[in-house]
DNA sequence: AGTTTTCTGTACCCGTCAGTACATTCGCTA
DNA sequence: TAGCGAATGTACTGACGGGTACAGAAAACT
């Protein structure tokens, strides 16, 4: 399960070039569409090295893409993702998830689109592990949700964990149809529309 | 491309049977996930009928098993679909697709699953055909909005085509986070912030 | 230097799956 | 009842892909 006792730098190296080009890979092609020969040559190795750092195969290796992926895109979206506490933080914290998915190379969200790919697979543990990544994200946002309604920002009848899961769902749904339609522009609008819905519990 | 010259009803049945199952099936394990020979046994059929009625393999019969659930998925919102030119259509309108999507024997949508999966494969029109239905049901939307402005129940600088994008956007998320929370909540939750976006350009 | 461990490359095995070939049966029409 | 096309069943093929075996190169450690 776990990669050999000890890890030199050149093999750590390797190990994150393999990562890095396979996230990519992935993204562009999904998790299906992506052979580890693919990956090989995306890489200038083969199938030698991929056994050799993920013992576990295509399995263990897509766990660690997720949470590449994962860190990668929590760590754009901060520092607003975790002080979110004011209406200005929010707009910046919107701008921060648009700037991030507007330079990817391919459409759509790593996470996301592993979540969907994977959910109903034959091994359930695996799909549990992608969307604990993104439990956490959400989790983020029920945090700022409940510090705004903390501050006085909005009503006390506010249900941080209902607003938080329909602030995630919009930004999914964005990115959903950022792949569909090759656009950046059906994120941006989701977002919108989102910050309008949190807008209308305003206290 | 096309099936035989002429369908018997018998053969017909068949036809359908199999789009029937085929569809579930694609939409608990998705189109990578699921094998000709998993189809045949889910109909009993084997791959003779299955190239008989698609002669075009197994790209046919998603593009069929697209048609099909696309129209299932769209009659399940109307007559509300149609005719969204008030507050009370709009409520309607959400209620049916909590009720078609709660009682689905698997989670997420047929379509967006489907338009997810096959972005960026190998074939971009046969990604294209499936996307195409999810534009026409995001056209739907966009024309609901369209009408509650001109009925003057929207303000007059609001921009149709973004508020339905945003409104596709939510649908689409909560479906999505239907399938790795196994629960048809987010899916409220997505609609409810959907429509209260949709209030907060209200007139 | 010598030994051990990590690193890298290649060739192979085996299961799965889309697609094909072809034989057989069914159902209609003449 | 003869014949024709549609409908069905089965056995096969060829490619692809995950995984394994194993051998050689490169470091690290003593």
């Amino acid at each position: 399960m776990t990669p050999p006792t000890s890890l030199t730098p050149k093999g750590a190296a390797t190990r994150a070039r393999i990562v890095a080009a396979a996230a990519n890979l992935v993204l562009a092609r999904g998790v299906g569409g992506t052979s580890l020969d693919d990956i090989g040559a995306g890489t200038g190795t083969g199938k030698g090295q991929l056994f050799h750092y993920f013992p576990g195969g295509k399995a263990e290796l897509v766990r660690a893409l997720a949470d590449f992926q994962a860190e990668r895109v929590l760590d754009a979206q901060r520092p607003w993702l975790d002080t979110l506490d004011n209406w200005e933080a929010w707009e910046r914290w919107r701008d921060s998830v648009l700037a991030h998915y507007g330079s990817q190379p391919h459409w759509g969200c790593p996470i996301g689109a592993l979540a969907s790919e994977l959910a109903g697979r034959d091994d359930p543990s695996h799909a549990a592990e992608v969307s604990a990544h993104m439990d956490r994200w959400r989790g983020y946002l029920r945090d700022g949700v409940e510090r705004m309604r903390a501050a006085g920002a909005l009503h006390n009848d506010t249900d941080p964990e209902q607003l938080a899961l329909a602030i995630f769902a919009a930004l999914h749904g964005g990115l959903l149809l950022t792949q569909t339609m090759h656009s950046i522009e059906p994120l941006r609008a989701a977002l919108d529309g989102a910050l309008a819905a949190l807008r209308s519990h305003a206290a």
